[in-house]
DNA sequence: CAACGCCACTTTGTCGACAATAACCACTAA
DNA sequence: TTAGTGGTTATTGTCGACAAAGTGGCGTTG
């Protein structure tokens, strides 16, 4: 039972409609029932959602938070624009982020969640050994969750999880980046947990970054194989 | 002439209502016109700002955004507590961001902003010579927000330029941080920008987070003397 | 024919009223 | 006395209508 559609990363409950339309206008850009580049009209949204002008305005806006639309004062919203560059731009803040969140998650994480943590791979390592490749997206996610989270700092926490990954599945999802590097991922996976098990703090980062720069690298060849 | 008040640190033009209540709400916030921890009432606001309750809801959605108030559904706003381990962590995410932000901006940066930059730090060597310490404030604000820019990366300029300063500056003005550490900064920022000036970006980056984590520690030391 | 300006229309910004939810307080009963 | 319960009130969530700004098309004029 992999709990984890990967849709709602965040057990981030919505109690009102406001949240319920955010969440799901959300969903449909990062997915791309949205397209990239189109422009949000907020009494067009109004009648598709169901809903008041005003709880479309107030998702728009929490979506221009999240940097997931650009808006324009008496002119308009439209989703961002995917591009290689952007792209490259994330991982160069996933890098900084990630790699400092690792270095305090082996500070701060618990004996306990260090050894789920573990766990975590080993289950990761059966599932690729039985060559069930759906782990790539999942499992990743859930790791890179998993450190972030155990940093205990909620700045780090929320402008990653509340804004980096989701235009970074964003960019996934469009650009089609469901490719494998797998195994070698789940290595660099491994060598992360044992530094932060070991509670080397320089080691942890250092690789967490390479991690996600190689990351980076992977993606960005891909980018220039096709020419689209 | 110093231009900058440190107060419209962005070049942000207001050009709606919900804008300037914005601007007017967050500077409020900032500068403890509003206290910390005090409960932030939609109607109150409403009134004392003269406009609607909708472009309160706007602003208070905005700053919610920031990290300036949070806010739970159904209940209401209020507006951040301040405490040291808050403070403590967001250095933590500063130190990582703006480590990267040197990195870029030594890779990024034209020779004409690096040599403007370098016009600026001599302007301020100037004026601490003339023991103008003022200098604090505006210049460090000034330098470290070149850097930022400089990095041409949007997601890091509007993170830290958009979000994590306004919450720094908080921390400083109700905490009473106007203090010192004045010609030892000036110091790290020359070298910093030499390291920029030589495009060594492995330099760059290790300084600049020095010299972040330099400024936590002098924090962390004043706070533990003042018990309170 | 091109360019400028005016006018109508569409879209966003703002507002006040109503609905729903949660906090508060008084009251009752064990 | 205290714990539980009911109603009351204040606050937030939601909505539709009005105001204002921007966009595009049409006509006029140089």
């Amino acid at each position: 039972m992999v709990h984890s559609l990967s849709v709602q990363i965040t057990l981030e409950k919505p109690v009102t409609n406001a949240d319920r339309t955010f969440f799901q206008l959300r969903k449909d850009i990062v997915e791309g029932v949205i397209p990239a580049g189109s422009k949000l009209s907020e009494t067009d949204l109004s009648t598709k959602y169901e809903v008041s002008r005003a709880v479309i305005r107030e998702g728009i806006n929490r979506l221009a938070a999240c940097h997931l639309v650009e808006r324009k004062a008496n002119i308009g919203a439209k989703v961002v624009s995917l591009t290689p560059e952007g792209l490259i731009q994330l991982y160069q803040v996933r890098e900084a982020l990630e790699g400092m969140a690792a270095r305090l998650a082996a500070r701060h994480m618990s004996d306990e969640e260090v050894a789920s943590l573990q766990g975590l791979l080993d289950s990761h390592f059966n599932k690729v050994k039985d060559a069930q490749l759906y782990y790539q997206e999942a499992g990743d996610v859930d790791f890179h969750y998993r450190i972030v989270t155990g940093s205990k700092n909620s700045h780090l926490i929320s402008v990653l999880i509340d804004g980096l990954y989701h235009l970074v599945r964003m960019y996934r999802v469009q650009l089609g980046m469901a490719g494998p590097r797998v195994t070698t991922a789940f290595d660099e996976h491994r060598h992360i947990v044992n530094a932060i098990a070991n509670r080397d703090e320089e080691l942890a980062e250092m690789l967490m970054r390479r991690h996600i720069l190689y990351s980076k690298n992977n993606i960005e060849n891909k980018l220039s194989a096709t020419p689209t």
